[in-house]
DNA sequence: ATGATGTACGACGGCTCGTAGAACTTCTAC
DNA sequence: GTAGAAGTTCTACGAGCCGTCGTACATCAT
């Protein structure tokens, strides 16, 4: 698997249509929703398919008008992002220090609040130990 | 300015390579430390070329064998494409949140550490007020 | 059956990147 | 001061990616 993570464009702009409906799309609802761009419809159901290649897109391909639906979260896929650029420092440490001084404030006060929770493994649990 | 951060496998190396070094390095320099691909001497200086005009890196012209620094740390580089990443999530708090449970322990630490001293501006200095 | 709707496949043009040769410009060592 | 070494610039080519469709073929409803 190399790197998944080579968007265009309107390859971006589709993911993004996808990620914002709540339930799968079909190649005419995205080509509707990019109808801004003045696209061939075929040119969508193109980029669908390379989605679903590169393995960002599932196909659902019972019904005769195919839909999609997208095989991680933008969350979860930024995250992927986020440690491929990680991933590119030589020390990942120094790296994620300074990377922690550009955040905003608000974004400093999620972060902090995340890994408090980290400690906590699990909250709903009884404390095992005590 | 567009994104700063499409490179190849080689221009990568080369980064590497003037990442590494201590101090400017000459074409021949860089050819040398990548001696193992069996590059010609030219590929290497169009690498180098490609990469000044993509701002990554500076050119010393005023001897006959120019040489290359850095514009930026690799840990800024990093930084950068950190911020790239996070700029592709819909709600950037909740990514980061998502990403801060995917480090390491030590990574985690290491962020925690960086966020508490964001709330002491500058250790250095005498308090201004009291 | 016939038009509407949909998919599959191939293609082209632009851009990036790895790769390098050719031509031109100095230095340097006789 | 001249020949070769060493450097730079310029141009280019092939592969791969991406935006963009057209055409051909399948299927459904009327």
């Amino acid at each position: 698997m190399t790197l998944v993570t080579r968007l265009g464009d309107l390859e971006r702009a589709v993911m993004d249509t996808v990620w914002a409906a709540p339930a799968a799309l079909s190649g005419r609802d995205v080509a509707d929703a990019l109808s801004g761009r003045g696209l061939a419809y075929t040119t969508v159901l193109t980029v669908l398919s390379r989605l679903e290649n590169k393995g960002l897109l599932q196909r659902d391909a019972s019904a005769r008008a195919h839909t999609y639906t997208a095989t991680a979260s933008r969350t979860d896929h930024v995250t992927v992002l986020l440690q491929q650029a990680l991933g590119q420092a030589a020390d990942r440490q120094a790296a994620l220090q300074h990377f922690a001084r550009t955040v905003s404030p608000a974004e400093a006060r999620a972060l902090r609040q995340a890994l408090d929770a980290l400690d906590e493994p699990d909250p709903t649990a009884p404390d095992s130990r005590t």
